[in-house]
DNA sequence: CTTACTGCAAATCTTTTGCAACGTC
DNA sequence: GACGTTGCAAAAGATTTGCAGTAAG
């Protein structure tokens, strides 16, 4: 995890951001919540423990940088907020389940899209860079 | 078309909504753009010119009524709002490309994705009553 | 005539922006 | 020291809600 830290610092660097602590702060929380899918809100509610002073705005401004330094990009599970995931962690190949009863999101790996994709370019031209597929029903507990 | 339209105005009917002018026209505005997965605010636009004092509340709150009717749904393109499609057009086997240069939305219909649902229901135990699969890229124009 | 529906305006919620102060490089 | 970054407050944009008046059944 501290790897990921510091290669997403020197991107940063990189592309002459700078390294402030607050982004320090909501990086390093949006790797400790990897798996969450943190909207700005929520994460605002988590950096504030470790930073009271952190602006929510600051929140929407750090996110924005990591999601056009393709760090991480949005999703919308349909709840009325844009949450976040990291890039690395999609690879193209994974999929979201979402329970309309209690709100769980869970991950899947496949790779048959793949197929359907490739058809697809061949029958209509479209030039596809990226995909998101959400499943919705309800998962074991909420049956 | 016609016949859509007389069976949805049942089905509110039969559900015990009143069907107002404004309803009707909403309705009809609605089929008659069908494909074009309008948002609130354009369907206002439309509405408007065929009578200008229906506000965008009713707008709202009539997408509402049909949503909970299972007339039509949201769907959402990532641009910021939500926006309607029929249900009964999806058939379950209804995809969007989405371009992220025009914006343009296409349309394409497969079934491919039934085989990916029943493998990732016996996997993961989750009841699967829907799904949304969007592919983001670019659409012949813009190449 | 009852009860649902409407239009308007105000409220809400999420996200964005302007700006003066601040901190990194 | 320059310039990017921050926090705050205000703005913006989409959607919702309260309410008094209106109309469908």
């Amino acid at each position: 995890m501290q790897n990921k830290f510091d290669n997403y610092c020197e991107l940063l660097q990189k592309e002459s951001y700078k390294i402030t602590p607050q982004r320090q702060i909501i990086l390093k929380t949006l790797l400790d919540h990897a798996e969450k899918h943190l909207s700005a809100e929520e994460l605002h509610y988590i950096v504030k423990q470790k930073d009271p002073e952190i602006g929510l705005a600051t929140i929407y401004r750090t996110l924005e940088i990591f999601d056009n330094l393709n760090i991480l990009h949005k999703i919308d599970f349909g709840d009325g907020c844009i949450r976040y995931e990291f890039t690395d962690q999609d690879a193209h190949t994974h999929h979201h389940l979402i329970c309309i009863k209690c709100g769980r999101v869970i991950e899947v790996n496949d790779d048959l899209l793949e197929t359907l994709e490739t058809w697809i370019e061949k029958r209509t031209q479209f030039h596809i860079t990226d995909h998101q597929l959400k499943f919705f029903g309800y998962c074991k507990n909420c049956q």
